[in-house]
DNA sequence: TTGACAATTGAATAATTATTCAACTATAAT
DNA sequence: ATTATAGTTGAATAATTATTCAATTGTCAA
């Protein structure tokens, strides 16, 4: 018997509306990977990084001069972004260059940027 | 003249990249702009939020109990919501009852479904 | 094999966002 | 009017995420 934790002190809940959604929600698993999908979005520096290396590879210092960033910052980016399959990268002596690896990174930064068109 | 603050020591920076680049960059405000608006699906409680909104209206004590929150916490987020226009309400007596006031929020949640699928 | 430099890393700090808490407003019923 | 309840609010706190800093790795050239 679990222990119920009350967060609510409410008498007029609609139990059979709260039923009915209930039914239809998305499993808790799939908001977790949603929100984190969503989250590499969420952030000024990523948008920055992904929109340039739709429009060319480039290595970890061009990055950082583009976004006036240190590499190290870069850096802890693009870790997030291969940890999200979004970026690939090929090592060619000393430097490293990233570029996309996910056609749909573009799309995605399109279709926010359709939601959004009039609030700029 | 503006002091230009390096924030990179490399000598092997590629200059005509960076240069194609920038002449294809999204301006700031757009990144800020788009950046704002994929912060609410980077939420766990927004999403759900918005997902059980799609399915029916809810009143603010409705949502505390699906999610399990307290009525603070949940009028907070809706506040984020509505400030973003992702939805509307209205009162009736003691109770104020929200709903999704943009069709395009289903769409965007799926279509991040989609970019996730096989990720959970 | 040593020096130089691009890049990465982990820990510390800074910045941002979410939640809690207590006080408050709005509405309805007595 | 008074009381009860739904909802909101602002400030404090907690939790999360980004950036900095210092040290380290990998590669190349001398």
């Amino acid at each position: 018997m679990v222990a119920r934790i009350e967060t609510c002190d409410c008498n007029s809940i609609h139990q059979d509306v709260i039923d009915t959604v209930k039914d239809h929600m998305l499993s808790d698993k799939k908001i977790e990977v949603l929100a984190n999908f969503y989250k590499i979005f969420s952030d000024n520096t990523k948008i920055k990084i992904l929109w340039a290396l739709d429009v060319h590879e480039m290595c970890v210092c061009d990055l950082a001069v583009l976004t006036n960033m240190t590499k190290s910052a870069i850096s802890h980016q693009l870790k997030a972004l291969k940890e999200a399959n979004l970026v690939k990268y090929r090592r060619d002596g000393k430097n490293v260059y990233y570029s996309l690896s996910d056609t749909c990174t573009r799309h995605i930064i399109e279709n926010g940027i359709l939601h959004t068109i009039n609030k700029e």
